[in-house]
DNA sequence: GATAGAATGGAACGTATATTCCACGTTCTA
DNA sequence: TAGAACGTGGAATATACGTTCCATTCTATC
């Protein structure tokens, strides 16, 4: 049973080699063939027997059949055609090449090759950064540039992993002149630094799994004392997903417990650089005199 | 099991259901529902026990988890998730669906072309990150590994705009189990912070131009004191690269003034992970009886 | 029209899977 | 600090599935 010998690799080559060896089947082969051509996500993800049902053949065709074409049986067939429906669905959403990604370092893990791990992180954070494209709406964007556009001052907080993130942030928002306080916890004095917060003040709380309690506490208070709550964290059931005016979940992938931030630091350098321009549009509006011709 | 009164219909329906008791549900079960709500494709596509070792629990498990929700069996709900799985994906082709998916983006803008600099940015990280990979040589990253795993403490310092760089540094080194001093400068006290570093420690500054004095003068206080030095920053020819023991030069992408940092924390991440790597092996080679399941 | 060869359907089989069950551990409560 | 209720992991079990096998039917050739 050499499989490899003739077997198609991919959804594509199955397609092709169907349509090629189509005429030497056997009528029950090319009653199957047709359905394979007709139906392909009904063979990727329904089982054999149904699959057998709804073509109107047995369940040992299928396997004859998936034999024909040089597969040990029906299910290699039927596990290519599942990757190449996940494939394309997944162009719009990466997360599920991650995980491949993921499998693929966990099959390598004994090499433990300096210079092919960064290659493999570099892969793994572009993938992240597409999958923050596709995913990240224009609208959610808007809303939080409209939020922290609108605050008085902004209150900014991530503790652990959440860090870097937040330091960029209050770093760059206080670079293009946005009234900030970055709340750091230095020296135990989180709930004063936040204490201050009021009705038309904005928190941007970054924060992942698993969450620090000061920074859901801080949520909590920040709520309470009538401000809004702008989340950038990793899943909609977070603690402070509820709690918030607006969420921008980001999703960065996981390899052995190590995630990255490349994702969550381009997403902060995008609402940053919106809000230099939200607020340059609006100057300009408001003061119409701005010539830009001169003489 | 009346598995018609309170079970999802619709993949939709089990999304929000998930969402509406999540606080409900125990912590395995909490677990399990953010990787269905993470992973949904993993759950419709993959054989249970799959599913279990990737979320890193158990089958068990994962059929309480259907049953809470109101399902006879966790096969139900797969059942659902991949019937909506494929709803989608039957119901426009996939080019189509993709086009459909950037139209609706588009429909959306709102305010202005938020999504577009978003775009913009995700592309200039993803060169950024690409030239990383191009530029960045085995040799070197075994250096710097080698100067960090010999270490006996490692200092960390980076400033400004270095400074989330620093800090991401700083907390995955400790996470690791490296000693490890976080040079932050709180207080003033960044000579005290160093002031004991010593022959035997390494000190990683991170810093770009504009170089922030504070750092070259520790790199300087550190190849005085005997220490060695190993710099990330953004030129050969910058004032700390002569005296570092090994520079690792990131050249971060620049989009009207504003800098990424995507490359540089994926080389942050991938020195953290090489280190872990490096002593893993090293550990096996001295303690070959170490078993290690998660990190 | 007879016969050899291939193809087919359906039952039987072994395996892999989902599910159940129970002893153990953990976390509240009195 | 007990005790009880709940939650959890993993073995045991039942089920569903893919696959194989063989008697029967179909097709082609003489």
């Amino acid at each position: 049973m050499t499989e490899s010998a003739t077997a198609p690799r991919t959804a594509e080559e199955l397609r092709a080699a169907i349509l090629e060896r189509y005429d030497t089947f056997s009528k029950r082969l090319q009653q199957i063939a047709r359905f394979v051509l007709d139906h392909p996500d009904d063979l990727a993800l329904e089982t054999l027997a149904v699959v057998a049902e709804r073509s109107g053949v047995q369940p040992s065709a299928i396997v004859r059949f998936a034999k024909a074409l040089g597969y040990s049986g029906a299910m290699p067939m039927q596990r290519l055609l599942r990757d190449g429906l996940l494939a394309n669905h997944t162009a719009l959403g990466y997360g599920e090449r991650v995980r491949q990604f993921n499998a693929a370092l966990d099959s390598q893990a004994g090499t433990g090759d300096d210079g092919e791990l960064l290659a493999e992180f570099v892969d793994r954070d572009t993938l992240a950064l597409e999958n923050l494209r596709q995913t990240m709406t224009k609208a959610e964007l808007a809303r939080a540039v409209k939020l922290i556009d609108q605050a008085q001052t902004l209150y900014i907080m991530g503790f652990r992993r959440a860090f870097p993130v937040a330091s960029y942030l209050a770093y760059s928002f206080q670079q293009v002149g946005k009234r900030t306080v970055f709340v750091d916890g230095v020296g135990g004095l989180t709930r004063q630094q936040i204490g201050a917060i009021g009705e038309s003040d904005l928190l941007i709380a970054v924060s992942y799994h698993p969450y620090a309690e000061e920074t859901v506490h801080a949520v909590e208070g920040a709520v309470s004392a009538g401000a809004k709550v702008l989340t950038i964290t990793d899943s909609l059931v977070s603690p402070m997903a509820k709690m918030a005016a607006q969420v921008l979940q980001v999703r960065e992938s996981e390899v052995r417990g190590f995630r990255s931030l490349a994702a969550s630091l381009c997403l902060a350098q995008t609402l940053v650089i919106s809000l230099a321009f939200e607020r340059e549009r609006a100057g300009a509006r408001t003061a119409p005199r701005t010539r830009r011709r001169r003489s």
